[in-house]
This record gives structure tokens, C-alpha cells and sequence, in this order.
DNA sequence: TTGTACGCGTTATCAT
DNA sequence: ATGATAACGCGTACAA
């Protein structure tokens, strides 16, 4: 690979007049500018970049930590953080270590190494909680989205889950819903007692009946929901309205309660949580009803605040908490 | 960020300790290894992976540059890619253009700037033959997945796509079927050119009837096969076996089939390519036949390759082609 | 306009 | 066992 040198020799010059040029600086005459820009031109020269942010202590990229790259869950989320880091002349690079821990904090390690100006890291699952306070501990500039974890002095990006869990249930009773239960999303998470602790004050700040089977336990996929459900039906009084943690364990709700002859949204009405994947179920089972987190715009500000950050490292760390939205569609008219 | 200097200093050795530490050398005192260690705890120091990489010409990071993270049927890919530079000790890097080809080829100068030891690009769309051009120019260690460009002198993983699609039609025939067309997936990629002329050669082969009506242009999705399956039933002689360019618009003639009142896979038998998808259509339609494409495997041996290349630089390019694999289901019995 | 010299943080070589 | 020094490739004062 050609270097700087390299270029300077063959055209006879300094490095420091090529530096000019590759950076587009005054002080070199136009004729060794040309010389210069068809020998780099001839070599197919890049700079090494390396080199560079080693001298400039300045990289342009930021890295993202991810538990997983493989979930469509992301993909909005995805699509925010770089449209972002585009707009403001970032790299952004992701990695994920397939939810193995010892491959993330790998992660973190080489991404705080140098090779990044700040990371983001996503996640709400109490598992993640060491790889946000690893993190933490080795870069100031870093960004946790969906974890508020309070010994962690890093910029935040949240979901207000207490307050979206709270407005779904609240709509649900003023809908004029008397059996209102919740079948949680996977309790690992921290949204997911976030939504369940959203749902239990509403219910009580309207005076509604909560007992033993007012809440299911279920996780982030269709099965265990769908089972739930199931044997909820079978036994005890039946709910005419449910509040899901997410909208995949919704799917299997539905599936439950359609297989049950319960009419959608007349016997039954369902909201959900997330507002992810809303194609591929569509013919298969009414429009759902969730709460939709903005994910692309959480993604977006996670890249603002961490710029932000590196322009100003002695500021407090700032937390920035966004409202899902109530997305009204067929299961819960 | 502290530096290996500031180490040194604190514990009153050499920087050339504290590497030696570092790097679990041998020539330390046990008290200085010690003592040395606890300050490198204390300070959270991670060695600057930047300075590292350009003293030893070694960065043991491979970057992928895709199209788009944001689409399913990469996950068997990034999987293969992610486990197998796990495995060989290597970091692996994801970034995207968001189908922008300038911001990709920004990716490929970033990457190829020294942050790397070698390069992955996935992709068969004629609009990247740029992007690969642009890459196989400016490092010789790289890999191209799914493009099979004669002028670039890389390392290949290619799929038999031709042979793939001679195999589902050669089925379909050898099924005793008599009327077989052939929906295309978009045109637009090699993939889709490739399929159609092994779909041609094995009626060929086997004198099967191929009139205008044979074949339907279709793309990646299910709507346009949907719509021209739908056009093709209502005229003409009805076909008996459709074997199409991809799963999606596989789904798309499945749809239009069953609704126009036709068994499965009595009156219409079906075959896909690629194998992507299972999971969320599978209580829609009956289960698809389809040519499954091993892209965990192309991943990992893309990985495989560029490392061999990178520790045989003067080794001739190696292309690599994989067979897909007829998978049988319900909708071709 | 041009070039010299230094430093970025690390490892390797060669002394001591 | 320990440390001084050069080198990786680049940008940038400063001098000429």
C-alpha cells in the first residue's frame, strides 16, 4: 500500500506539500498540485486513516454495540442512527456479538480503543446491564438506548413505557372495557415491568378490578402467549380487553381468542406494543392496535446527543425520553 | 483517555513494561508485573488499538459493506460471516449505504484506509458492479459474495443459481408436469438473469413446450408476482408447475393460485429459491418447496477465503461456488 | 511556495 | 529484568 512518502518521492516534493493537497489546502502552486494529484491518481492512494486519527485524535466514526443484528425489531432503529451519523459526516459501524457477553465486551473494548469517537449501545435487558456499565466505565462518549440505568453517567435515550402502558389501558377503560388484563411482554426486560407497572396504576387509578388473573406472563414471541391465552380462556371470567407488552406475544393473543370464536374487536379488543412488523401479519389477523415507539427518531437523537457530547465533554449527561403513540387500528375500535 | 506513557509513569517503568504486560510477555518482574496491572486496572487503560494496528500492519478486523442491514434475508449471511471471524480470532464491522451508492463507496475508502486487513461486499445487482470495481481496485484482500465480475481480480463465493434453477425445473418436469412457467425475480441482479436461463435450459433439455406465456417478470416481492399470476390465470392455457425466482413472489403466485381456486399442490405445484422467510407465512399458505441457498455457509467461507488470502497475498483469486439445495414441502409433492 | 522536525500511542530491536 | 530508541503514516507548527 502506498503512503504518503511514497507519493511525495515520486513526485518529487515534501509530504507536507501532499498533505496539502489531500486536504485541499492553500500553499501549493498549481503545477505541483497537478503532479501531485495524478501520481495519487496513478497509485490508486488512500490515506491511511489510521495514521490520521492517531495525529488529529479525531476518527469520524461512531460504533454501535448491538446484542443482535439479526432481528427485524432494529431495522427502524437502524435506519435511524445512520441516516443520522450521515447527515452529520460520520462513519457509523455496527457489531454485535450474537448475544454471547464475552464477544460484546470484546466489542467494547476495541471500540473504545481508539477506532471510534463515541458508541451507542441498545438494549433493556437486566443481562445487558454489565455491558452498559463496562462501557460506561471505559468511554465518556457513549449513548444507552432503552436503559435507564441510574449508575451509568452516559447520555440516555428513552421510551417512556410507564407512561405508553398507562395511556393503552387508560384508553381501553374509558373505551368502556370492564375485564381488562395484560399479558406482559418477556420479564427480563426492563420495559417489560415498565409496561407491566404502567398498566397495574392505571387499572388502579381508575378503580378497576385486579386479581390473580388480571395479568399473564408471557415473553417477545407469539407461543407463550398463545398458550396463556388459551388456558386463561378456558378458566375464569372471560376479559374483554387485553393489554400486550409487545406486539409479536399480541399476535399470539389474537390467535388465541379468534381460535376461541371471540369476535375482534367486538368480544376482545387487543393493543399491542412496539408497532414492529406490521406487514407480514396482515392477512392473517385484523390490523393491530399498539403503541408505536419511534424507534427511527430514538436512533436519530442517540447520534445528535452523542455528537453533542464530543463537541462538549463537560456537560452533564443529558436523558431524553420519548412517548409512544397510540395507533388505533382494527382490534381496538 | 490514559496512554501507555501515562501507565509508565505512574508506575515508574519504562512503556516498554507496561507493553510487555500487556501482550503477557515474558521479562517482567513479578512485582512490577503486579503493580503495573493494578494501575492499568485502576485507570480503566485500554491500549489505543489505532497506534497498535499502524506499528504492526495489522488491524484483525474484517469490514462488510452490504447494500442494506436492514432486510431478513441477511441474517444467515451475517450469522455465517459473524461466527466464522469469531472463530478465526477476527473483528467484523457491518455498515451500510442505504442503497446510496455514494455513501458506500465513502464506506469503501473509510474501510479500505488502513481501519482493516481485508474486505467483504455482498451483492448481485448490475448498479453494484461499481462498488465492486471500486473496491477490487483499491485492496487486493477482498471478497466478493454473490458476483461473479470477470474483471475483478478478487477472491468469489458464488451460488450455482444456474444449476439451482435447472434442478427445481428439472423436478417439476420429471413430476409429470406439463405446463411449467417460470416467474422471474427482479432482473435487475445476476440472480435473476442466471435462474431463468437454467429454468430455459432444462426445458430445453427435456423439450418442454416455452412460449411467450412461459415466463412472467416479476421481482423481490410478492405484489408484482401476485399481479401477473393473477393476469396469467385469467388467460391462456392454465399451468400445472411454476417455478419461481424467489420465495417472496413465490407467496405472490401462491396467493393468486389459491384465490383464483386452484389446489395446492394438486392443480399448481410450486418452487421457490432461497429458503429465506419460514417462519411468518407458514399458517398462511401451505409450506414452500424451494431451492435453499446456504447462506450461513457463503458467509463463513467468504471469511475463510479473505483470510487465507490476506496470509497468501500472492496466491491466485479463488472462486468458491455453492449448490443450492432442493428442499421439498408442501407446495410441490 | 516549500521543507524540516515533532508528535500521536504503540511495538520491536537492541542495548544495558 | 529493564529502558532508550526507532518505526508505523500522517498532520502541522515553524523556519526558510
Amino acid at each position: 500500500m502506498a503512503t504518503i512518502s511514497d507519493i511525495a518521492r515520486q513526485a518529487n516534493v515534501s509530504r507536507t506539500l501532499v498533505s496539502r493537497v489531500l486536504n485541499n489546502k492553500a500553499g501549493v502552486s498549481p503545477e505541483n498540485r497537478k503532479k501531485i494529484l495524478e501520481i495519487i491518481e496513478e497509485n490508486h492512494y488512500v490515506p491511511n486513516s489510521l495514521a490520521k486519527s492517531l495525529v488529529l485524535q479525531k476518527t469520524n466514526t461512531i460504533g454501535v454495540v448491538m446484542d443482535d443484528l439479526c432481528n427485524s425489531f432494529f431495522f427502524k432503529l437502524i435506519a435511524g442512527l445512520q441516516d443520522a451519523a450521515e447527515s452529520h459526516g460520520y462513519n457509523i459501524l455496527f457489531c454485535s456479538g450474537q448475544k454471547d457477553m464475552a464477544t460484546r465486551l470484546k466489542y467494547v473494548d476495541y471500540l473504545t480503543g481508539g477506532c471510534t469517537d463515541g458508541i451507542i449501545a441498545y438494549g433493556s435487558c437486566f443481562d445487558d446491564n454489565e455491558l452498559f456499565r463496562y462501557l460506561a466505565a471505559k468511554s465518556a462518549n457513549s449513548v444507552l438506548i432503552e436503559s435507564n440505568l441510574s449508575d451509568c453517567a452516559t447520555d440516555k435515550i428513552l421510551l417512556d413505557n410507564f407512561h405508553g402502558a398507562y395511556t393503552a389501558t387508560e384508553h381501553l377503560i374509558r373505551q368502556g372495557r370492564r375485564h381488562i388484563i395484560h399479558v406482559t411482554c418477556d420479564m427480563n426486560y426492563a420495559v417489560g415491568l415498565e409496561r407491566l407497572n404502567g398498566f397495574v396504576q392505571a387499572m388502579r387509578d381508575y378503580k378497576m378490578p385486579l386479581g390473580p388473573d388480571s395479568i399473564l406472563y408471557a415473553d417477545h414471541f407469539e407461543k407463550i402467549a398463545y398458550q396463556q391465552m388459551q388456558k386463561r380462556l378456558a378458566h375464569g371470567t372471560r376479559p374483554d380487553a387485553c393489554f400486550v407488552g409487545a406486539d409479536k406475544p399480541a399476535f399470539g393473543v389474537l390467535r388465541a381468542a379468534m381460535e376461541a370464536g371471540l369476535s375482534i374487536p367486538g368480544d376482545l379488543a387487543v393493543i399491542g406494543f412496539d408497532d414492529d412488523e406490521p406487514d407480514s401479519k396482515d392477512m392473517l389477523f385484523p390490523p393491530l392496535s399498539t403503541m408505536r415507539q419511534p424507534l427511527y427518531e430514538m436512533g436519530q437523537a442517540g447520534v445528535s446527543l452523542l455528537i453533542d457530547k464530543m463537541n462538549h465533554s463537560d456537560r452533564e449527561p443529558v436523558v431524553k425520553s420519548f412517548d409512544a403513540e397510540l395507533v388505533l387500528r382494527e382490534t381496538c375500535k
